[in-house]
DNA sequence: ATCCGACATGTCGTCTGACGACATATAAAG
DNA sequence: CTTTATATGTCGTCAGACGACATGTCGGAT
């Protein structure tokens, strides 16, 4: 099973894997971290979060973990994390990226930054 | 009216841009350029490329120009050229691939190449 | 002569996924 | 006490990618 075979992402689950790449988070500070990530950018709904999130957990993209910070009160509260195949195939796509801009400054003559 | 509106686009998209920005081609020769420029990676049907660039072509991104190169025969060719509109927009779009790769390295501490 | 593969353009139906609207509930702040 | 932030979820719509189908020309091989 090759990683290569679910590129390209799209933008929203490109921004949820980056949000938890570096720790594991739950869903509304996923949607404030791809809020800030993307310099106001991308503003996720709750439609596209859940609905991106369900679809990462059956493919095992993202794993459900005990609450890091359990809040004192027994509010409502899912941490995910990222998988090891999830983590490949972000940066799967992040070379990805990296080819298409090596190759749009190749075609179109534009300079590296 | 702001080119980043229309981002991000779609990878069909990009591609066929890419594949217009240093000469104008005709359809079919756009859908071996793009094969090639994506080494393999992305055959595009032709339901995609004439749908996007039907779609193109009404928000004036590219425009169509007598064929550049009239074979003998009179067999059917329509050329596409990018407005310079089709090449903000492209630029645009690599710009925002080129923030997106430095904001993956960032936050999963991969190195740059 | 005929058949096949490359060239060339297009339509149609299906499916995925982003998005806005709606629904629900608790905690903190004013 | 009312509003705002936190928190999770469903549903209907819409755009766009894709495969299948349709049509026709041209050059080379059998």
């Amino acid at each position: 099973m090759d990683t290569h075979d679910q590129l390209p992402l799209t933008e929203s689950t490109f921004f949820i894997l980056l949000s938890l790449a570096p720790e594991p988070k739950h869903g509304y500070a996923i949607l404030k971290d791809v809020e800030a990530l993307s310099d106001g950018r991308l503003i996720l709904s709750t439609g596209t979060l859940y609905g991106a999130l369900k679809r990462m957990l059956d493919g095992v993209w993202i794993e459900r973990v005990p609450d890091p910070e359990p809040d004192e009160s027994n509010r409502e509260r899912k941490a995910y994390r990222l998988t090891k195949l999830g983590r490949r195939i972000l940066e799967a796509e992040t070379a990805r990226l990296r080819r298409l801009v090596g190759l749009a400054e190749l075609q179109s003559g534009v300079q590296a930054s």
